[in-house]
DNA sequence: CTTGTTTACTTAAACGTTTAAGCATATTTT
DNA sequence: AAAATATGCTTAAACGTTTAAGTAAACAAG
C-alpha cells in the first residue's frame, strides 16, 4: 500500500523542520519570513510527493472541521434533493463540506444521524426535522453546535428556520379555485403533527370558510400507507350526489398517488376535478392537463439556510431567526376557469 | 459559548486520568483492568456532561475516518438521488458516514470534489464519474485512497465498477418494438463520449440490424442543450413521408423533455408513437399512457458499490472488480402491440 | 566594537484521542 | 517469607498539523 505524505516527509526531504514546511504550504511565508529559494524547494517537494494536507489533523488543531451536516427527510424525494442541492453548493462557495443523511420520516434513523454527524465534529448542522423530534430539538440545543431548521418547524421551539408561508400559500390557491368557479373543494393532506402541513390545512379551512364555501372536504392519509389511503380519500370526494369539482394536494407525493388514481378512475382534469398541488414535479409537467402547483424557492430557501447557520457559526450569541419566504402559484391548465353548465 | 466535554473534563472530575476514561468509554476495562466502581463513576460523569467523543481525533489517531466520499453527477435527478440513499444507507450498516457532492456534470467541479474529500481523509470514495473525468480517475490510481465507479466508467481504465448491461437492455427494448409491430424505431440519446451510453447506442443499432429493419434514426441533443435539441431530434423523427413510429430514450431526462413536446404537438401514444424509455420516473407512471422502461436495480447497485469499496478498504491489494447487474423490462402501456391498419 | 535589528530558521506545545508500558499495592502461590 | 501474579491505576508517546516563542547568524547603527 502506497502512504500518504505528511508535512514531515517533505520536511526530512527539504532537511527542514516541519514547522517551516507548514508556514509554505499554508502561504505565510512572509509572516514567518522564510527564505525565498527555501520556499520555492518546500513547494517543489511537496508538488513532487503528491502532497495533500491532512484536513483532520487541521481541524482537530484548529477546532473547526469547516463540515456542516444535512439531515433531510427523505433524499429520494426530488424536493429535498433540490434543497440538498443547493445547500451543497451554497456551502461549498463559502468553503464548507456538506455531511448528509437521510432520516427517511424515521424518529430513531434521525436521531442517530444527529449523534454521528455531532461525533464528527460539524461545525453546524442544516435540519429537515421528522415528526415527533421535538425531543430531539430541544436536545440539540443543549449543545455547543448551531443549527437551523428548513423546510418544517415546531413553532413551541424557539430556533432559527428557513420557512415558507404555508398558511397564505394555501390560502392562496384555495382562493384560486373558488375563484375559477368550483364549488366542492376538497383537500388531502397527511394525518401528521407537523405544523407545516395543519398550517396548509388552516389555510384551506380558513379560505373556504372566507368565501363562505361549503364546510370543509378534508381527508388525511398517513405518509406509511399513503398509497391505500389517498385512494380511499379520493373515493369519499368523489362519491355521494355532489362529488368534488376541485381537490388541493398538501404535498407533491401525495398528488402523484392521488392522480395515479384519478388517471385509473378515468376521471377529467380539469373538466370532472380541478386539481392544484403544493410543491412541483416533472409528473407534473407531464401530466396531459398540466398541474397548477404552488412553487417552493428551494434555491433562496438552501441559499438563507446556509447564510444564517453560517452566521451562528460565527457568532454563538446570535439570537434565533426566522426566515419566511414567499412562495408563487403557477396556474396551469389543471385549475383553468370551469366551463358554464 | 457552552464548550464541548472532553475525555480531560471528565478525568478531573473523576480525579483519574485520561487514559482511564477512555478505557471505559472505549468498553476495554477488562483488558485494562479498570475497577467496576470506578468504571461506573466515570460512565456517570460522562452522561451527565454529555460527552461526545471527537471523532476528528480518534480518525486521527487510527489513521480511519470511517467516512466514505460519494461524488454524484447531478443530486437533483432522483435516479442519482436514489442511489445516494441506498449508498448512505448501506455504508451506515456498516458504520460509516457518508460525505456527498454534485458534480452536476462539469469536469471543473469534479476535480474540485475530489480534492475536496481526498483533503478531508475518506477512507474510499465512490464516483459517478463526469463526462471527460479519464484524466481524475487516473490521477486517483496513484493516491492510496480506494475508489469504485457506479453507473459509468471508461472501459479503457480498469478499476473497480459497478454497472449494468446497457449494450443488452437497449437491445432488448428494440426487440420489443420490433415485436410489438414497430418498424421505424427512432432512438434519442446523448451527444456525449460516456461509454455506457454509447452501449445503450450500440444496442439499438444492433437490434435494429439484427431484425433487418431500416436504417438507424438515432438523433443525439446535449445535455447542456437538452430542451431544444430534444425537440428538435422529435420533429426530425416525425417529419417526411414515413414518420417514426417508436421512439427510445436513452435516459429519463431525455424522456421527460421528450414527451412534454410530444404532448405540446399531440401526438398520440402509443398509437401514433410508441415510447420506451431507460430509467424509471415518477412522470412515467403518471403520464396518460404510463411509459415502457428499462428498471435499473439501484439499490443492488448502491449496495455492491458500498460492499466493493470496503473489501477494497480491508484489503489495499485486491484487484479490480467489475460487477455487471442485470436490468428489467417493465412492459406497460406506451409501447402497447399495434393494432392492425 | 558593542548594541540592536533583521533574516532564516528551529523548538516545543497543543488539539483529543488511543494504547503500550510502567508502577505501586495487594493477594496468592510456593 | 520470598517470589509470582493480580489489580488498579498513571505515564508518555503518537497521529499531522499550527503557531507562539526562541535562537543563531548576519548585518547595520551608534
Amino acid at each position: 500500500m502506497k502512504k500518504k505524505t505528511s508535512l514531515k516527509d517533505i520536511a526530512q526531504e527539504a532537511g527542514v523542520s516541519t514547522a517551516l514546511v507548514s508556514y509554505v504550504l499554508t502561504n505565510k511565508e512572509e509572516k514567518a519570513r522564510v527564505g525565498q529559494e527555501m520556499a520555492k524547494k518546500i513547494r517543489k517537494i511537496a508538488s513532487r510527493l503528491n502532497y495533500q494536507p491532512n484536513h483532520i489533523a487541521r481541524s482537530l488543531k484548529s477546532g473547526r472541521s469547516d463540515t456542516i451536516g444535512l439531515i433531510v427527510a427523505d433524499i429520494s424525494n426530488p424536493f429535498f434533493g433540490n434543497i440538498a442541492r443547493t445547500i451543497e453548493d451554497e456551502a461549498k462557495r463559502n468553503n464548507y463540506t456538506v455531511i448528509f443523511g437521510s432520516s427517511d420520516e424515521n424518529l430513531e434513523k434521525s436521531g442517530d444521524l444527529i449523534n454521528v454527524l455531532l461525533n464528527r465534529q460539524v461545525d453546524g448542522l442544516i435540519l429537515i426535522p421528522t415528526e415527533g423530534s421535538e425531543q430531539q430539538i430541544k436536545q440539540l440545543q443543549k449543545q455547543p453546535v448551531p443549527f437551523v431548521l428548513i423546510d418544517r418547524y415546531f413553532p413551541q421551539i424557539p430556533v432559527s428556520q428557513i420557512g415558507i408561508n404555508n398558511y397564505q400559500a394555501s390560502y392562496n390557491a384555495i382562493t384560486h379555485l373558488v375563484k375559477t368557479g368550483r364549488q366542492r373543494i376538497g383537500m388531502i393532506a397527511y394525518k401528521t403533527a407537523l405544523y407545516h402541513i395543519n398550517e396548509r390545512k388552516r389555510g384551506y379551512t380558513e379560505a373556504l370558510a372566507s368565501h363562505s364555501q361549503q364546510p370543509s372536504l378534508m381527508k388525511l392519509a398517513r405518509y406509511s400507507h399513503i398509497r391505500e389511503e389517498t385512494r380511499q380519500a379520493i373515493d369519499q370526494l368523489l362519491q355521494g350526489r355532489k362529488p368534488a369539482d376541485a381537490v388541493f394536494f398538501a404535498t407533491n407525493s401525495l398528488a402523484i398517488e392521488g392522480l395515479k388514481y384519478i388517471n385509473e378512475l378515468g376521471v377529467r382534469v380539469p373538466e370532472d376535478l380541478a386539481v392544484v398541488s403544493f410543491d412541483e414535479s416533472e409528473a407534473f409537467d407531464l401530466y396531459y392537463s398540466p398541474i397548477t402547483f404552488i412553487r417552493q424557492p428551494i434555491l433562496e430557501m438552501g441559499n438563507a439556510a446556509v447564510r444564517l447557520l453560517l452566521e451562528h457559526i460565527k457568532d454563538g450569541d446570535k439570537p434565533a431567526e426566522n426566515v419566511c419566504i414567499d412562495t408563487a402559484l403557477v396556474i396551469r391548465q389543471s385549475s383553468n376557469r370551469q366551463k358554464k353548465k
